[in-house]
RNA sequence: GCGGCCGUAGUCUAGCGGUAGGAUUUUGGCCUUCCAAGCCAACGACCCGGGUUCAAAUCCCGGCGGCCGCACCA
């Protein structure tokens, strides 16, 4: 059984995610969370503001997901996402036009339909899979499309959270220290309409977007706090290695950029991503950044990293960063007829910013992180379990009674509810034997257990046992709640 | 969308013409002083629609859904 098989069996049984709507039938691209996931994937999503946006006292918006076309238009997105397609009259095999075309013949598409059409007719190009005719070429578009108003006037639900924060870059500005750089970010939902989505969480129709954009001078591509980073090192596959042996190098942030292969913005959220992902728990040792070949890179972009993952489903891209230039505000001045230039004090001239952008996947990631964090059954335990971070797993910690009876179920309650006082989110359970709540608790990740045993009830101690090694530890009740803030700190997974 | 395989309790699975059996989970009870103990009991399923047949979970057709490959996409 491949890895993601056995992780979804688990999704489904511990509440992590399932499809969408479930009495109907599943419908593919969407699902759910449930109650333990929920928990997971908010906690990632706390740690990406605490890393991205608390720390370095950067702004964070929410901007409407009903985005009428002309922004669209202006982004780029209702021409980017709008293939050209022909379908074949006799099996239905939907292809894509300018891609058939180019192979069968020389030849550069102009952007017409018509063009492709022409072309297909003149040289009697049949239907690659079984030789069928084909149809006119026309647009397949893999955004939702929806209407505003009683006149429905077209809009389309986002394909993702940037372009919100683009059309809010002037306001922000101006209401926000009116300086560069301006570094605004933003978590939501994103849609695209995929004609056929696979592989669960990888590729999803409605997913969660973590999304930054840094605006600065573009005379001045500096971002402060680089010094702090200059020797920090990161795996990445240049474009050399791409082309050579194919294996990811350790690099540092002052090499990336001495390299040519991003900026210091950049290079700085890169070691900066690194870290994110190492404490939300994927394996270093089986992801790398990846700088995008020439081809790959869109016109308008000057370096292209995205962050890669090893996954029993391939590999799979989690994170992208790109330097936009001024490419978005340029076009939403030119489509709005509004003048997007700000003044820059620190060359005394206005300018229309540059963007670095940093463009992570939730979903992805915690699908991702549900695989590098699951561990089989060992000669420790004889269970599967999840080697979940503090800072991602479900639960701080679980409280347990070892008996139900004399008092000691009353005596974990009574601590469950300082914890909880506390802000320490702990999970009480008294059902079972305590073997098997440790294994229950190890199942969906929470770090430690304290339980409450009849030394308790003498000297108001409970112990702590450490989910990794299964070790046990005796603390005063009344440091409790310090010390689990510190072992979470610290994260630290065993006694040792 | 095409092709191959498939659809039985929450999960895994047996049955493949006579209306379902196991494992696990869940719930209640007994027992239990630390790593999925044991015992008793209970709950819980044949994807949907049509056809063939005395009788369909089982055979046929259609639909819906899943997995893999193609295509599409990141």
């Amino acid at each position: 059984m491949e890895l993601h098989e056995r992780i979804y069996e688990l999704a489904l049984t511990r509440s992590f995610f399932y499809p969408s709507n479930e009495p109907y039938g599943q419908v593919s691209g969407f699902y759910d969370y449930g109650p333990t996931g929920w928990q997971i994937k908010r906690r990632l999503q706390a740690l990406w503001r605490r890393m991205f946006i608390q720390e370095e006292g950067f702004l964070e918006v929410e901007s409407s997901i009903v985005t009428p076309e002309i922004v669209l238009k202006a982004s780029g997105h209702v021409e980017e996402f709008t293939d050209p397609v022909v379908e074949c009259e006799k099996c239905h095999t939907k292809v894509r036009a300018d891609h058939l075309v180019e192979s069968k013949i020389e030849f550069k598409w102009d952007g017409k339909l018509e063009t492709l059409t022409a072309k297909i007719r003149d040289n009697e190009i049949k239907c690659p899979s079984c030789g069928g005719r084909l149809s006119d070429a026309f647009a397949s578009n893999l955004m939702f499309h929806t209407g505003i108003g009683a006149g429905q006037e077209t809009a389309y639900l986002r394909p993702e959270t940037a372009q919100g924060i683009f059309t809010a870059f002037p306001r922000v500005f101006r209401n926000h220290g009116a300086k560069l750089p301006l570094a605004v970010g933003q978590i939501g939902r994103s849609f695209r309409n995929e004609i056929s989505p696979r592989r669960s969480l990888v590729r999803m129709r409605e997913f969660t977007q973590m999304e930054l954009e840094y605006f600065f001078n573009p005379k001045i591509p500096t971002i402060e706090g680089f010094e702090r980073v200059r020797e920090k090192k990161i795996r990445i596959l240049t474009r050399e290695e791409q082309e050579g042996s194919g294996a990811p190098k350790w690099m540092s942030a002052g090499e990336i950029v001495e390299r040519g292969i991003a900026n210091e913005i950049m290079a700085y959220f890169l070691v900066k991503e690194w870290e994110y992902y190492t404490i939300a728990g994927l394996a270093p040792d089986a992801m790398w950044f990846r700088h995008l070949r020439a081809d790959e890179t869109p016109h308008y972009s000057r370096s292209n990293v995205d962050l890669e993952v090893e996954t029993s489903h391939g590999i799979v891209e989690i994170a992208g960063n790109a330097y936009r230039t001024d490419y978005d505000l340029g076009r939403h001045a030119q489509f709005s007829k509004k003048d997007l230039s700000v003044f820059s004090e620190e060359t005394k001239e206005k300018v229309v910013p540059h963007v670095v952008e940093v463009s992570m996947g939730v979903d992805r990631l915690f699908f991702c992180m549900l695989e590098h964090s699951f561990r089989e059954k060992s000669e420790g335990k004889d269970w599967e379990w999840f080697d979940f971070s503090p800072f991602v797993a479900p639960y701080d910690l679980c409280v347990f009674p070892l008996m139900k009876k004399d008092g000691l179920r009353e005596k974990a309650e009574s601590i469950v509810l300082m914890m909880r006082e506390a802000g320490v989110e702990a999970f009480f359970s008294d059902a079972g034997s305590i073997g098997r709540r440790y294994a229950k608790a190890d199942e969906i990740g929470v770090p430690y257990a304290i339980t409450i045993d009849y030394q308790t009830l003498e000297d108001d101690s409970v112990t702590i046992r450490f989910r990794n090694d299964g070790k046990q530890e005796r603390v005063a009740v009344e440091k409790l709640v310090e010390k689990i803030k510190k072992l979470k700190k610290e994260g630290k997974l065993v006694l040792g």
